[in-house]
DNA sequence: GTCTATATGTAGATAGAC
DNA sequence: GTCTATCTACATATAGAC
C-alpha cells in the first residue's frame, strides 16, 4: 500500500499543485476582502472577483462562508505564534530577561512580518475585526488566547507581586494598543501630525506597555 | 410671529411627543443592534423587531440604514464629550493638575455613565466597532477627534519634553485600551480568572495609561 | 405620523456540464 | 478541479392606504 494513497475513507488523496495553488490564492482574497469589510461587509463574490476564480471555486476550496473566514484566520495564526514563541525563547537565551524583552517578542514580529509581506497587513485588520466582535470569541480563545496564557505566565515571573488579574488585563491593553498602531496609522496620523519612521512607533509602543505594567 | 413656529421653508414643526419618543425607541434599538452586530451585520428587521415598531417607521426616522449608523453614534457623542470636558475643568480646579488626573478626566466618564445607564455600554461596543472600520474614519475624526485634540494638547503640557507624534500615539493605544475594557471584559476573565471590582478595573486602566505616557 | 404591501436588487448556495 | 447557470431567501427601500 502506497503511503500518501490511503484507503482510509476519511482521507482523501494529495490535492495537485494547481489546485493548491488556487486554494491559496482563494484564502488569499478572502483575507483581503475580510479586512476591508468585516465578515458581514464581505460577500463572496467579492472575494470570487478578487481572486480572479469563479463563484463556485469559492465555495468548493472554503466550505460556505463562514469555515472560509475560520480558514482565513486559522492560516497564519500558527506562524504568528510560532515566530512569537521562538522570539521568545531567543530573550530567553541572553541572559537576565526584561519585561521589555517578553513584550517586544510578542509585539514585533507582527510589525516584522507585515514589513516582509504587505498581506500581513490586511491579516492585523481581520485580526482586529475578530477582537472586536463577541461572535468570534472562540476563533481568538482558539487561536490566539494560548500563546496569550504563555507570555502572560512569563510576565508574571518578572512581576512577582502583580496579581494574575492585573497581568491579563494589562496585556490586553497592550495587545489592544498593538493592534490599533498596526491597523490605524492613519488614525494617529490624523492626531498628531507626522509620523515617525516605524521602528521608532514599535519601540515607542513596546516602551509604552513595559512602563504601563511596571507603573 | 411665534417662535418655535418658523416659517422658514427649511423648518419643520416642532415634532410631537409621540413622535419624540418613537424616534427615541428607533435609535435606542439602532444602537443595540448595531453595537452587537456592526452596521452590515445588522438589518433594519433586526431593529424594527427590537424597537417594536414597523419596519416603515424605522426608515422614516432614520433615513436609511447608513443615516440612522450616523444618528446613533451622533446622539451620544456630544453628551459624552461634554461629561469629559467637565471633568477636565473639574480637574482642572485642583491646583497641580496630574497627568494621571487628565487621563482619568478622559476616561472616567464613560465607565460612569455606563454604569449608570447600560445603552452606555452599547454605545462603547458600537464606538468600538467604528474605530476598527475605515469606512468610519469621518465619523471618529467629526464626533471624537475635536475632544481628543483638547486632551493631547493638555497631557502636552504636562510632557513638555515629548514630541507631539509621541503623545498623539499613546492617546490611541490609551482609547483602545479603553475600549478593550469597556467591551471585551469577558477577555480578559477568559485569560485571568476573576475580575476585581470595575473600579479597580478604571483605576488600573488610568494608573496603566499614565505611567505608559511617563516611561 | 404610522403601518402594509410590494418593488427591486443581491446575497449565499448548489446542480450539473465540462 | 473548474466553471456556468440558477434557485431560494432576504436585504433595503418606497408607494400609498390609513
Amino acid at each position: 500500500m502506497k503511503p500518501d494513497q490511503a484507503t482510509d475513507a476519511k482521507r482523501k488523496r494529495a490535492p495537485s499543485k494547481r489546485s493548491l495553488a488556487t486554494r491559496a490564492r482563494v484564502l488569499d482574497a478572502a483575507e483581503q476582502v475580510f479586512a476591508h469589510r468585516g465578515f458581514d461587509g464581505a460577500t463572496i463574490r467579492d472575494i470570487a472577483a478578487e481572486a480572479g476564480e469563479p463563484i463556485g471555486t469559492i465555495h468548493h476550496h472554503g466550505g460556505g462562508k463562514e469555515a472560509l473566514f475560520h480558514q482565513a484566520v486559522a492560516r497564519r495564526a500558527e506562524a504568528l505564534a510560532r515566530t512569537r514563541l521562538e522570539a521568545l525563547e531567543q530573550a530567553r537565551g541572553g541572559q537576565a530577561m526584561t519585561l521589555h524583552d517578553i513584550l517586544d517578542a510578542f509585539m514585533r514580529p507582527f510589525f516584522t512580518l507585515s514589513a516582509e509581506d504587505p498581506r500581513w497587513r490586511d491579516y492585523a485588520r481581520l485580526v482586529a475585526f475578530v477582537s472586536v466582535d463577541d461572535r468570534w470569541r472562540d476563533l481568538s480563545a482558539q487561536y490566539f488566547d494560548p500563546t496569550a496564557a504563555v507570555f502572560i505566565a512569563e510576565i508574571l515571573l518578572q512581576l512577582p507581586d502583580v496579581s494574575r488579574q492585573q497581568v491579563a488585563a494589562g496585556f490586553v491593553f497592550s495587545v489592544s494598543a498593538m493592534l490599533a498602531l498596526l491597523t490605524s496609522k492613519n488614525r494617529i496620523g490624523d492626531l498628531g501630525a507626522g509620523d515617525g519612521s516605524e521602528e521608532e512607533q514599535i519601540a515607542h509602543l513596546v516602551r509604552f506597555c513595559a512602563a504601563g505594567f511596571a507603573g
